[in-house]
RNA sequence: GGGCGGGUGGCGAAGAGGCUAACGCUGAGGUCUGCAAAAUCUCCAUUCACCGGUUCGAAUCCGGUCCCGCCCUCCA
């Protein structure tokens, strides 16, 4: 298992505190908004890295802060006239909705500042005492001159960022660089008690203390966005390391950024779009598979077409996952020895599950391992349409093929239960029956008119006469599948008689409403549109 | 100015010294089908920004040139 290591600018192979176990740090967002696709990178590339991990055999503790103390959240919280921790509450919660729709599994754990803040307090005290920090006028800044390793990961020296200094300089501060362990609070501010007055923590430090509290004082792995590198990990690394004098995270390891129009994607330039409106317009998981199909450290550059191309591409591959379901007839595959061609298949299969994890072992190379999914997907589909399904081996064949396929999915997290609104559509097929109903009273055929209105009794639903419109009567709506098998059988009919206009139109109808209907040697399958 | 990364087919994107330069989207054609869809089969980069060099051999290594992005300030 090899990993790209910031701190040294090359790939590594993964060693790890204690065998099999891997402890793991990702910076989270800062609460004071809806997060937007950029902030949605990490999260999925993080997600799917542990969830590999884990998939390898080690055991992952996996740590996810809150920034919910932060000038951005007061400011906001102020402008809008509200508390600034309910502020910030309220769109943890509201990330929480985004993450599960993105099939991010929730960290072990996800610790806020304000719950740390005595941690927090006594980790600047510990700095001041060991001369890494100053306090002027109730703040406390890091020395960073008194940290020698500063700059290690970002690969400046602190000569070329005092000659190239440009910030702004508080004339408190020591040296231009250093920077804020504890800020004094403003009148009327949020801020708890500390010895150098009423205040609350810099940015930087909530990290190191939080890591060092959940985690250890040295960590496997501690992830983030590629701006993270600088000042924000730089900073964690001196405050850490000062504390405990010993490493801080062994593998750093930092994604490249979503751009737009080869910008990139920022609050501060505008650029910016919120993960939730992204998802009112593209399945989750599409979303999940175009964050995943470029290797992590790329650039992604970001427009509605490669979300469209998301969607298609990942159709193809749990298009396969039907087609299995449909092959299969039983679970029953143990015992029965592959031969033949089922042989050579399942060897096929073990051979792209070796290449599969090879790629990813390779600094979690996920665009190469979807490669081989869908190389495997293009076997299995294969496999099927040459096969007969009544044939154990062949069962067994599939089988086991389809459950090495799935498994490798949910190790990138790309296959996910679709949320379609059956209700909705339900409600949008019951008038083509109602359509089909009064067409065939107009041509006087009252056995099929009959036939439709015992099928919507029994299924409890009304047609207004008149008006062709279907009205429920039962408080719960018919099953999806019946509805749609009853138009099946209805244009297998209209098939056999060769009345093609209307079976098109009600395979053109149904599409429209979000159900793809396919002709099979095995017969009509049946599926939601978005996939 | 300093630090980092990158330029691969119509598009997206892997590949980091030697297999036919993966895979996906798009496009073309065949099989299947009443048609469509799905599936399947075949085809679509003598060439990897440019110029030199190293090497038996370079998209991959070295030097130079030209572009592009990011960081150096809150940002994933």
């Amino acid at each position: 298992m090899k990993i790209f290591n910031t701190l040294t600018g090359k790939k590594e192979e993964l060693r790890t505190l204690s065998p099999y176990k891997v402890k793991m740090y990702v910076c989270g967002p800062t609460t004071y908004n809806y997060i937007h696709l950029g902030n949605a990178r990490p999260l999925v590339v993080f997600d799917a890295f542990r969830r590999y991990l884990q998939f390898r055999g080690y055991e992952v503790n996996y740590v996810q802060n809150f920034t919910d103390v932060d000038d951005k959240i007061i400011n906001r919280a102020r402008d809008e006239g509200q508390d600034p921790m309910s502020l910030a509450e309220r769109y943890i919660n509201e990330y929480f909705k985004d993450a599960d729709a993105l099939n991010v599994r929730r960290a072990d754990v996800h610790p806020r500042v304000s719950e740390n803040i005595p941690e927090i307090i006594e980790a600047v005290k510990l700095l001041m005492a060991k001369g890494y920090a100053y306090e002027v006028q109730g703040d406390v800044f890091f020395r960073v001159r008194a940290f020698s390793d500063y700059g290690k990961l970002s690969g400046r020296s602190l000569k070329d960022m005092l000659a190239g200094a440009r910030v702004e300089v508080d004339e408190r501060k020591e040296e231009p660089v250093d920077f804020a362990l504890w800020k004094s609070a403003k009148e009327g501010e949020l801020c708890w008690d500390s010895p150098w007055g009423r205040g609350r923590p810099g940015w930087h430090i909530e990290c190191s203390v939080m890591a060092i509290k959940y985690l250890g004082e040295t960590i496997d792995i501690h992830g983030g966005g590629n701006d993270l590198i600088f000042p924000h990990h730089e900073n964690e690394i001196a405050q850490s390391e000062a504390i405990t004098g010993k490493p801080f995270a062994n593998y750093w390891m930092h994604n490249g950024f979503i751009t737009v129009n080869k910008e990139k994607m920022s609050k501060s330039l505008g650029n910016f779009f919120i993960l939730r409106d992204i998802l009112e317009k593209y399945p989750a998981d599409a979303v999940r598979f175009y964050l995943i199909a470029t290797h992590y450290r790329s650039p992604l550059d970001f427009d509605d077409s490669k979300l469209e191309e998301a969607r298609k591409a990942l159709g193809r591959l749990k298009n396969t996952l039907d087609l299995c379901k449909e092959f299969k007839k039983s679970n029953i595959e143990i015992g029965i020895d592959l031969e033949g061609k089922a042989s050579d298949f399942w060897q096929s299969i073990e051979k792209l599950e070796n290449d599969f994890i090879e790629a990813m072992d390779d600094d979690f190379n996920t665009a190469k391992a979807l490669g081989f999914l869908f190389e495997m997907s293009h076997q299995i589909n294969a496999y099927i349409a040459a096969s007969n399904r009544d044939s154990a081996v062949n069962q067994a064949a599939v089988g086991r093929a389809v459950r090495v396929f799935t498994e490798l999915g949910n190790v990138l997290g790309i296959f996910m239960e679709g949320r379609h609104n059956e209700m909705q559509i339900v409600e949008g097929i019951l008038p083509i029956l109602a359509e089909l109903s009064s067409d065939a009273e107009t041509e006087g055929n009252y056995e099929f008119v009959n036939n439709i209105r015992d099928f919507l009794k029994e299924i409890k639903v009304n047609i207004e006469d008149g008006e062709g419109k279907c009205v429920l009567y039962s408080s719960r709506y018919p099953d999806i599948n019946v509805v749609v098998k009853k138009l099946i059988e209805i244009r297998s009919i209209l098939r056999q008689k060769k009345e093609y206009q209307k079976a098109d139109f009600i395979r053109d109808s149904l599409r429209k409403r979000g159900i793809i209907l396919e002709d099979t040697r095995e017969g009509v399958r049946w599926k939601f549109a978005d996939l």
